[in-house]
DNA sequence: CATCCTGTAGTGGAATTCACTACAGCAAAA
DNA sequence: TTTTGCTGTAGTGAATTCCACTACAGGATG
């Protein structure tokens, strides 16, 4: 491999599958003298073994990829041992997310809404092994943590990530066999996915949990409501 | 900056959220020599005012735009007599958004996923006067229109009031047998408005049926509600 | 009058949903 | 250190629903 020996530059990893914001992203990183694209990938399969096999400093990860769950990478990461800080990029404020990024693994998470400023500003401080939240994710996981009462959390909140996973799924119109073929998993398996889902938040049938889904994600991937 | 003055450049104007996509987006039009920013915007409002008022040749716009959908803006454009073409940007491959998209007036619907350098060419292609979509939705969408060709109603308008009546009754979640009961029907008749909708709104199963129903309930309910 | 559209309904096989049960791994609790 | 509880995974069989067709009558339309 022929690289630059002079590099003092921390080596970024890039995982994310919109290559508009990919672009910007790796111009970004490579306009500073501090830091550089060492890889990019846009699924977890490249971007796991990129990140083990190139002494990567810093990963950036898209929560959602187009092949499968963020979430999944950087719990490989995590099982292989790795200790490459991790920030989260996700489309979703929703810092339901948050949370279940750093329960496994990462190091920060922020939202693909923010200012590319600000994007840099959190990939240095994750790099430098900070933890990097923005204030209200970061109020409501401390607050989490704090309060721990389980009847406190309501709805989605208790999903656990393989569910919610399958919930994203059917409010993107996918069949219980789609999903089951799309996560590698038998439809049984999917079924009880189902249920335990429809159990958890209080839905009595696959229409209402159909419904929920549908709403959901058109909520939270749009309209933060009228500003009144 | 070299100019050349014989070569007026188009004017984009662009109205998406995320700042690291704009940017990118920002960049890419102003590389070439045939095309300009002339403004950018992160919410319908701006956006509207923006494409209105600066003599835009071509407007790139995100359906999801936090705040309100970006379909809203198309159609205000299309009510205000703007004759400014529109580029759809969205996250969703679903070619459920492509058709509300171009129903609305927008004149090209591509994904965020897809290569910066077809995101130009869509650009430039609906500048031009084109209609572009992904071969995908392409299909689903020219199936639709062939079938009754040149001057049939659009979507909703061609639902009988039974079906209307029974497609409302799915948007809230009521069951076939549900519906059968609350109008007073053999369920085998709900079946067939079921089947008879789904055809004349080109949706594939249930599962869409289901989503489209909600969706229009919940679009319809929101625009009822802007108004008072 | 021939045809299309609409409201109503039936049939039978394919597919999905649902209510249970099962079990292993792991983490928290006792 | 057992025990308990949650999570991820999967199977079974019965109940329901979906779907592709077919059927027919009363209007509207051409």
């Amino acid at each position: 491999m022929s690289k630059p020996p002079n590099s003092k530059k921390a080596k970024v990893m890039i995982v994310e599958d919109h290559p508009m914001f990919r672009e910007r992203l790796a111009h970004l990183i490579n306009q500073g003298d501090d830091l550089e694209v060492c890889g990019e990938a846009d699924n977890i399969r490249d971007g796991f073994d990129m990140i083990l096999n190139r002494q990567t400093d810093v990963a950036i990860v898209d929560l959602t990829l187009k092949g499968s769950n963020g979430l999944e990478l950087i719990k490989n990461l995590a099982a292989a041992g790795s200790a490459v800080p991790v920030l989260v990029l996700s489309m979703h404020d929703e810092s339901l997310y948050a949370e279940r990024a750093l329960r496994a693994g990462a190091k920060g998470y922020i939202s693909k809404h923010e200012a590319s400023a600000q994007i840099m500003t959190a990939l240095r401080h994750v790099l430098k092994g900070g933890i990097f939240l923005a204030p209200a994710a970061a109020t409501k996981i401390l607050g989490n943590l704090a309060g721990k009462s389980a009847n406190t959390k309501n709805g989605m909140d208790r999903l656990t990530d393989r569910e919610l996973e399958v919930f994203d799924l059917i409010g993107r119109g996918r069949s219980t066999r789609e999903i089951s073929i799309k996560l590698t998993l038998g439809s049984a398996t999917v079924e009880t996915y189902r249920a335990r889902i429809k159990e958890k938040l209080g839905l009595q049938n696959a229409i209402q949990l159909q419904q929920e889904a549908t709403r959901w994600l058109h909520d939270t991937s749009k309209a933060v409501a009228a500003l009144s």
